[in-house]
RNA sequence: GGCUGGGUAACAAAGUGGUUAUGUAAUGGAUUGCAAAUCCAUUGACCUCGGUUCGAUUCCGAGCCCAGCCUCCA
């Protein structure tokens, strides 16, 4: 049985859908304005890795994942303005960035993909309600505000208390609010600025709104998982709780559930601080099986810490994992029999808060197995049988999808030694071989590892690989 | 200042009141023309100080250190 950390209560509880045997759960998305960096890319798998198993336990006709995308925004405005830019055209262009970055990471889509901007009418309408019910008004400036004060346990999943956060506040000369802490659902529009009419005139939503109108229009005013990174936490969604249980009078999620950052030189990768790595820029480097095997080698609540010796290390231990399945041919899509010891270990990770690094150890588990009764047996059907089972617990994480030949073989550096150049010098040393000139099969494989590629003598012939 | 997390062997990373986590690296063996890969084996650990306990890395308390949130951020 599945548990997970709720965030909102601090315990690991067992996973019960609202509905028996249905599954809804948003994560928020990106704000595209930029391209993805690697904290983004631990949210998409992370969550990835969530749906694909909550699809393995309920079916995958059972599971609603919507991720949401912020394409209204300050800094979206603030960029295109500086681009001199039309909105869409940047959002757009790094709307198709984000999904060229998910692709190749392996995460597949969300059920749906809401967009801020197109769902204007349920922003104003769930507005509209607030205001009706007296938890939300216009200030005197046209923006309209949450009324904090009338929100029931606001500070309840941060933890923190409203005199606290009020007393670390700095007031404003100019404030119109009725409190500091109310914060904006609605802001009256700025010259050159992109708007939408209202009933408060014309304006934009805020930040917080667009998440509780969205999650509420694709998935109905209470669900079960929401998710996203640990600083949305507060003030986020703290403030998605308070509009949307304020306008519905109810509960509005079940399950919190929150990843961990990702680190760079131990300090936390954001935007804001400049020091982030873009997805496509470690792509450059890395596979993007390696990413995601560096992404889940933690788990997804810890820190996370980016360095080039913890790639490397994703590298070697994916690496081994291909090796193992270099000429088995296995069909792409297996069934997972969860009747062994292997499975059951594997399972009891995942269902203990999505435990992946026991998950993996269990794979290194069946790995050494396949390793060792493929010495014995060769490619008899009891070794591909364990191949295969391998190939498809690793699938539930997003691993082992590649041809394993193309996998080690194929060079993601330009100005790489082909291939053919590659096979070519094989050739030459597998005569040499013949001709017992070991000088000479010596020097080709000396030659190629100053390329990078390693050469591996079996009984089958000659395998090679990019270091 | 308030609030969250965390400090595990060379590195990464789980977990547990007493029994091998796991991977990389290292060492020895099998294997190989030599290597590599693979298999077998081995070394190496739980921040400090108290407390609870027959026994604590694991529970409790204090301290030190690290990261984060309290303002936009995945």
């Amino acid at each position: 049985m599945l548990k997970l950390r709720n965030t909102f209560t601090g315990d690991k509880e067992k996973f019960i859908p609202m509905i028996d045997g249905k599954v809804s759960m948003y994560v928020c998305g990106m704000t595209v304005y930029d391209y993805c960096h690697i904290g983004h890319a631990r949210v998409l798998v992370v969550f990835d890795v969530l749906s694909k198993y909550l699809r393995y336990i309920y079916g995958d006709e059972n599971v609603v994942y919507v991720r949401n995308i912020t394409d209204i925004d300050d800094k979206i405005i603030a960029r295109a303005l500086h681009n001199n830019e039309a909105l869409d055209d940047l959002t757009g262009r790094y709307i198709a960035a984000m999904h060229e970055d998910t692709e190749r990471l392996g995460v597949q889509d969300p059920d749906m993909e809401p967009r801020a901007t197109h769902h204007m009418p349920q922003i104003i309408a769930m507005i509209a309600t607030l205001i009706e019910k007296e938890v939300a008004y216009q200030a005197q400036n046209g923006d309209v505000y949450f009324r904090i004060s009338a929100a029931t346990a606001y500070g309840r999943l941060a933890r923190k208390n409203i005199d606290d956060l009020r007393a670390g506040i700095r007031v404003e000369v100019d404030d119109v609010k009725e409190n500091p802490l109310d914060f904006v659902l609605w802001k009256h529009t700025k010259l050159g600025e992109p708007s939408w009419n209202s009933p408060w005139g014309k304006g934009r939503p805020g930040w917080h709104i667009e998440c509780s109108a969205m999650s509420m229009h694709c998935l109905g005013d209470q669900f079960d998982i929401h998710g996203g990174g640990l600083d949305l936490k507060f003030p986020h969604h703290e403030n998605e709780i308070a509009q949307s249980e304020g306008c519905s009078g109810h509960k509005y999620v079940n399950y919190w559930v929150h990843n961990g950052f990702v680190r760079i030189d131990s300090e936390k990768m954001s935007k804001s601080l400049g020091n982030y790595v873009f997805i496509r820029d470690v792509l450059q480097e890395y596979k993007p099986e390696v990413v995601r095997y560096f992404i889940i080698s933690s788990h997804y609540q810890s820190p996370l810490n980016y360095s080039e010796a913890n790639l490397e290390n994703a590298k070697s231990s994916l690496f081994s994992f291909y090796r193992a399945l270099v000429g088995f041919e296995l069909p792409d899509s297996i069934q997972i029999e969860n009747d062994n010891k292997y499975s059951r270990a594997f399972f009891e990770a995942l269902d203990d808060d999505l435990n992946t690094p026991v998950a993996l150890s269990v794979l290194f588990e069946m790995l050494r197995e396949v390793n060792k009764i493929r010495h014995i047996k060769g490619s008899a059907p009891e070794v591909l049988a364990m191949a295969a089972q391998l190939k498809a617990h690793a699938g539930l994480l997003g691993l082992l999808k590649d041809d394993p030949v193309e996998f080690l073989q194929s060079a993601i550096r330009p100005g790489s030694i082909s291939s053919e150049e590659v096979n070519g010098m094989i050739e030459r040393r597998a005569l040499a071989k013949r001709e017992k000139n070991w000088e000479e099969s010596d020097h080709i494989r000396d030659c190629l590892a100053a390329q990078g590629v390693v050469l591996e003598d079996s009984h089958e012939g000659q395998h090679w690989r990019r270091a």
